[in-house]
DNA sequence: GTCTATATCGTGATAGAC
DNA sequence: GTCTATCACGATATAGAC
């Protein structure tokens, strides 16, 4: 009953990161089998561990490998400027960084719980820098008065919690272009933290 | 190897619902095994399903009583002033329903997908007719010209997801009161929304 | 590197005694 | 209404042939 028997090591690693990303996504870590992936794969469920320690490690490296690269594209992109510009380069970049990667982001934000203590805080770490890329922002945009932002770390929350929740909703093929998205939260950030 | 032997209908029941909220909030549905269940409630497995046909029903039972309570809970308070009100009455609504309620939310956002079809259907027809009160409120202050507001569908969205974001950080603990945190986003929202 | 086979365990759900 | 016992199955992970 061989299906693919043979060496096929360049291609097969990043196909069972890439369906276990989408099933992840799709059913949830814990209710993803590795069979399951094994079969979306096209090998056997044992050979499955010669890519990765476990399944828990499977998850992990996805979610890390997310976060890593959200942030090294999101520091070049808000470090310079006035605040305002910052701003708008940051709600510009998230936008269009989380549109292409709506499995990601939801596994990143939804499998938190699933991950290892150790793994978790890795992350969460990670998801902090994050943060305060956005938070140094706001406080600058105080300090420069051309925000009106009380508590910056909960007006982060809140911005970066209004602006990934475009993924749940957000489709392809659906009425608004991703400009025009970006256009229309683009215009309700500036106008919420406006001084 | 008796336990518990002996008749507790009455308290045997809220307290698998109470129990398996509280574990599908924290573990995940589909992580959480209905022997894990019975541990916490002090019964045998075999005795829950005496209280629900089986563990997809016992979710969506628990989805559903959430989202009657919400929309029952919301229309008495949304229904009568000018938009301006009404949308104040919506934000102070919808986090103080919320802040409460942390595992319901949790669960009625992240376990959609672990719903059968029909279940699905029926939730997510509810949590649209949520979203119809925002949206309502919305287009009124526009007619009324006191919010600008291009896109009320996606607007909508985009306020809930803001609001209910708080109940990934928020907690009784910390340091801001639910009245301060009510009062931080209804700036924001009304900021956002404002013409 | 992939296969087959298997060890070990946990799962949802049911049957029948009490 | 709860218990014990069990069925039928699927889970993760490993061992060893090729």
């Amino acid at each position: 009953m061989a299906r693919t028997q043979g060496s096929h090591s360049q291609i097969t690693g990043p196909r069972i990161r890439a369906v276990a990303l989408k099933l992840f996504a799709e059913h949830g870590y814990a209710a993803v089998s590795m069979r399951q992936i094994a079969r979306d794969v096209g090998v056997q469920a044992g050979a499955l561990y010669n890519y990765t320690p476990d399944k828990q490690d499977l998850l992990f490296s996805l979610m890390k490998q997310h976060m890593d690269e959200l942030l090294e594209a999101c520091a070049s992109r808000v470090t310079s400027g006035d605040a305002m510009t910052r701003l708008h380069n940051f709600v510009d970049f998230h936008i269009n960084f989380h549109m292409g990667r709506a499995d990601e982001i939801f596994i990143a934000y939804m499998e938190l719980r699933n991950l290892s203590p150790e793994n978790f805080a890795t992350i969460e770490a990670l998801r902090r820098a994050y943060e305060d890329h956005l938070e140094a922002i706001l406080i600058s945009g105080q300090t420069e008065l051309v925000f009106d932002v009380p508590d910056p770390k909960v007006t982060t929350r809140a911005l970066i919690a209004m602006l990934t929740g475009i993924t749940t909703w957000y489709r392809p093929s659906g009425a608004l272009s991703p400009a025009e998205v970006a256009d229309l939260y683009w215009n309700m950030t500036r106008k919420a933290v406006a001084a």
